[in-house]
DNA sequence: CATTAAATATCGTCC
DNA sequence: GGACGATGTTTAATG
């Protein structure tokens, strides 16, 4: 199926910007960021109208190997079929690609998506739920301001609980050692400008070791899930079908 | 193009474990650690041997919506032609996809990948350099330890310059905050259990507020770039062609 | 299975 | 464009 057709077809369908795809049993070599080789193999090339190109294996989320736009991708041929692609801004990368045989070739032309994901249940959320609701927080919290801006970062959260200045992080995941340490940063920045001081980290969960830290520093960790949380984001959809 | 023919023969393939294509318009939703919609559109759904699932839309690297293994996916046609992919263990999650139109199916039956993706340049790979260079470090640096292992983590490498105590963290990248702060905690930690400590950061490049964080903690930074430094790895191969 | 850190992380946002 | 943090991060290594 490789031939000189095939290559001046390809080059065709890359330079309209077309979705192409190409099923076929190819080696690989990468030199940017990184530098990567791999041997023959069926993969999965896809070249996006946006100039993305991704090599799928037959596993796995991630593309074996992959270039974000602005790349420029061209096929040729002489004896072997070559792909070769390039970053044509910093930093410099590259891919090339051997081809040893085409098992299929698509492109796809006038392909149209209006569509805009929607995401909803992420740590912004939570964040919003919980200044329309300080009393998650504590049933005497103030809120004074969110995304409290400081040297060290924003705060997620930033009140009062009757006199004591109250700094608040977030995590819609459960909670590690780096966010524990935020947490620890945050409380010694602001002892050093009002007190007292109470920390609070809100998560859905929290590992060992995080737990420790936050104990030793007199941080409160209180357990929270967005996704247990029944949200009316900005559209006003609620979650009742999922929950 | 949509059919119950079309239903059966995706679920026959689905059901064999073939690399699967459906080139579509279609709208999606997410449940799972987040929640996620998006209206009508053309994509490409892929669904690999191993069940991973993916739902490419015409540009960027990350799919719209994707599920890593292991995952069950069914299609369902009764008016309207549905995919519904779960994976079925914790976490749990969902995507129902919507399919209007089918531009194209595919499905791949034996293929075959045994390539082993193999990737230098890593921070890894400076490790190595200067466990066997370590004048790179600094002229009179002795390797103790490489990978040394403490409660808050495994120091890069650890040694002794004259009668200090030498921590060095490594990054393939231009260090950031994190790394920064990383350094500090290992001063900090091993300050308690000998003096002098030394501490190093040793990365192609820095941030400002990074380096910041070091000067005031009298940590030394030093310049160093994996991808400038001729390397022989593990399989002897050079990078002189790239170089 | 939980934890930890690296990654060619990617992505959005703010300065 | 650089820097910073969130991500449905993913992935690998390790206990």
């Amino acid at each position: 199926m490789i031939s000189q057709e095939l290559c001046d077809r390809i080059n065709r369908d890359l330079g309209d910007r077309r979705f192409t795809l190409i099923v076929c049993d190819c080696s690989i070599e990468y030199y940017g960021r990184s530098r990567s080789e791999i041997g023959r193999g069926h993969r999965m090339i896809v070249v996006k109208p946006d100039t993305t190109i991704l090599i799928h294996s037959l596993s796995g989320f991630k593309p074996v190997n992959w270039m974000s736009p602005p790349t420029e991708t061209i096929a040729e041929y002489e004896k072997e079929l070559l792909l070769h692609s390039q970053r044509t801004k910093k930093p410099y990368e590259e891919i090339k690609i051997r081809i040893h045989d085409v098992l299929d070739y698509r492109a796809y032309a006038n392909l149209i998506d209006d569509g805009r994901l929607d995401i909803t249940h992420t740590e912004k959320d939570l964040q919003d739920y919980l200044v329309s609701h300080p009393k998650l927080v504590h049933p005497e919290f103030r809120l004074k301001k969110a995304e409290y801006q400081t040297p060290l970062g924003f705060f997620d959260l930033y009140g009062k609980i009757g006199d004591k200045y109250v700094v608040v992080e977030l995590k819609a995941e459960k909670a590690g050692l780096p966010a524990a340490l935020q947490v620890k940063r945050y409380v010694e920045w602001l002892k050093q400008h009002v007190k007292p001081v109470q920390g609070m980290l809100m998560a859905p969960g929290i590992t060992a070791n995080a737990l420790t830290i936050l104990r030793k520093e007199g941080i409160e960790f209180k357990k929270i899930d967005v996704r247990k949380i029944y949200i009316k984001h900005k559209k006003n959809k609620t979650l009742g079908e999922w929950c």
